[in-house]
RNA sequence: GAGGACGUAGCUCAGUCGGUAGAGCAACGGACUUUUAAUCCGUAGGUCCUGGGUUCAAGUCCCAGCGUCCUCACCA
């Protein structure tokens, strides 16, 4: 605890702006008076809860005893609430007798309230569900009844009662004991509309996650996936590293780095923009089978698929090669899915993508000459269909030019999965060539929907090869956008001798906006970066 | 980095031709022991993003700035 908030303690206005109107006025109101009733409105440790998705999957425990003693079974009750069931009927029809259900004790947030006189209706949340209390002046007593009024949205209370049915056939907590837990100070977003606000939904991941349907859900699902994608690969004999993320040479990829300084060695450092290179290292010291989670950095614009840090995974394997990453990515995938609980048709907005197995798999000129109609071994055919779509064809490599009408006239229409195969080489510096044909590197890219969601090649071992990849220009780019950034420890490691082998990348951030229907990179990264608030 | 849109109560949003700042929810007071976006009666709540300018008069028009979003650029 620093000094400042010990001063804010005795200064009830802190230095935080929460002076909105009489709403923050009126909540801590409420706390002094739970205060003065010698409850800690700051609660403490509450054992034995039940999670409320455990506690509604015990409904059938609740049960209608009969006068002569007999139990009888509850009608089924409905989620919808157009469908609820008229219990005050039902008893009637089936009584006299009693309702009995099980003793449980619950925790959550205060989702809304529903005053009706002496009795107060109190939805409450925790990360498994949500469900109703019923708080009855007669049921907990006047203590509890007038604790239960200073009660506001968004607090966060335990309660003991017995699992029951209202009248209108909803599955209820009959409070029969109250437990004040936290005074929440900040006025919840409106009920039911939540916090629509992209800016504050991202600002405030807290109030978007509490109140906004499906958030909690979506980053629930992320973890699953990113826990699946490292079992997947446990599971095929992969052991996890975890490389620097400060590195001296920002290589493995072209982008621009972060850059940071050390003080004490009085040096440069840069945020690392790949995993790739120290993987290789390992390779070389005989990690046959590793891989990287983890965040990489990259110092460029931001977009509904860019965001400047994101998760990598990367996957090297001795004695592999780009095929063999093949069968693995379609494998995380596969079980990625499976471990969000859902079928292989994924909605992607108002359309679906189908990830049934296998995926699709097709040469990059097959594609190329799908949706060009141009042959894609015709340097000349290919120059003037660039020209014709206004590209800058002047002095530059054919295998650039072509990428470029690539990347313009077939990404966008993949709707995929498909696996695309066989890149041009010289746009793939640091993959292995065919062995029948040194002009097409032997890598391949996973997309869907126009996304670039996983990148594979047969790793280049060859150290005296790299060295000169590193050292030559790619035609047609500038320095800054080249990837040739000479690291001469790694041509070292290489001449010591890397198997030859497989490598793959899966951006895992857009692998989680597939899986969660998330059209941008910011509905899946809890804290995406923003300018400071003013 | 370029272009466009947006910024009004705690939240979600109206605000006409430049003429007294509005609603719903939330809040506060009251009624109600099976409600469920509870309902009903009443009350209060504003740095109209910030700073300039035009005007008798600016939430509204103009300029600059800040922030977010979209498109593009950058991006293995």
């Amino acid at each position: 605890m620093t000094e400042e908030s010990n001063v804010n303690e005795s200064n009830e206005a802190s230095e935080v702006q929460e002076d909105h109107g009489s709403l923050v006025a009126a909540r801590r109101e409420k706390k002094r008076q739970i205060e003065e009733r010698g409850i800690d409105p700051w609660g403490s440790r509450f054992d034995d809860r039940i999670l409320i998705g455990d506690i509604r999957s015990r409904l059938d425990e609740v049960k209608f005893q009969k006068e002569d003693g007999t139990l009888i079974d509850l009608p089924e009750l409905h989620e919808d609430p157009e469908q609820r069931i008229n219990m005050r009927q039902w008893r009637s029809d089936n009584g006299p007798g009693t309702e009995i259900g099980p003793q449980v004790r619950a925790a959550g947030r205060i989702m809304l309230q529903r005053d009706k006189g002496k009795l107060r209706f109190i939805d409450i949340q925790d990360w498994s569900g949500k469900i109703q209390l019923f708080v009855g002046q007669k049921q907990v007593g006047e203590s509890d009844f007038e604790l239960a009024g200073l009660f506001d949205l968004g607090d966060l209370i335990g309660v003991d009662g017995r699992l029951g049915v209202t009248n209108t056939g909803e599955l209820t907590i009959f409070a029969e004991k109250l437990h004040f837990l936290t005074k929440s100070i900040e006025p919840p977003p409106a009920k039911h509309v939540g916090m629509t606000d992209p800016e504050l939904r991202q600002r405030r991941r807290y109030v978007d996650l509490a109140y906004n349907d499906g958030v909690l859900d979506r980053f629930m699902n992320r973890s699953k996936i990113v826990q699946s994608v490292r079992q997947t690969l446990a599971n095929d004999g992969f052991v996890e590293i975890e490389g620097p993320t400060l590195h001296s040479i920002a290589g493995g990829a072209a982008a621009r780095p972060f850059i940071t300084h050390h003080n004490a060695l009085d040096l440069e450092l840069y945020m690392r923009i790949a995993l790739e290179l120290h993987l290789k290292r390992l390779l070389v010291g005989g990690m046959e089978r590793v891989f990287e989670l983890g965040r990489v950095y990259r110092n460029e614009g931001i977009s509904p698929k860019h965001n400047p840090e994101f998760s990598m995974l990367e996957v090297y394997q001795a004695y592999g090669d780009y095929q063999s990453m093949m069968d693995l990515t379609e494998q995380v995938i596969v079980d990625a899915i499976e471990a969000t609980g859902q079928s292989f048709v994924l909605p992607w907005g108002d359309k679906e993508v189908d990830f049934t197995p296998p995926f699709a798999r097709k040469t990059y000129n097959e594609l190329f000459e799908q949706y060009t109609g141009v042959d894609p071994s015709d340097a000349n055919a290919v120059s003037s269909y660039a020209d014709s779509l206004g590209f800058d064809t002047n002095g530059r490599h054919i295998d650039v030019i072509k990428n470029e009408v690539f990347e313009a006239k077939v990404e966008d229409e993949l709707v995929g999965p498909v696996f695309v195969t066989d890149y041009p080489a010289s746009i793939c510096p640091l993959t292995k060539r065919k062995a029948d044909d040194s002009d097409i590197a032997e890598r391949f890219e996973l997309f869907v929907h126009g996304m670039e969601i996983a990148n594979a090649y047969t790793e280049l071992n060859d150290p005296d090869l790299q060295e000169e990849l590193f050292q030559t220009q790619l035609e047609g780019l500038d320095e800054e956008d080249s990837m040739a950034k000479m690291d001469n420890d790694f041509v070292r490691a290489l001449r010591h001798g890397m198997p030859p082998a497989g490598g793959l990348g899966i951006g895992i951030d857009r692998l989680v906006m597939l899986l969660t229907n998330s059209q941008t990179i910011r509905e899946v990264i809890l804290f995406p970066l923003l300018r400071p608030e003013g």
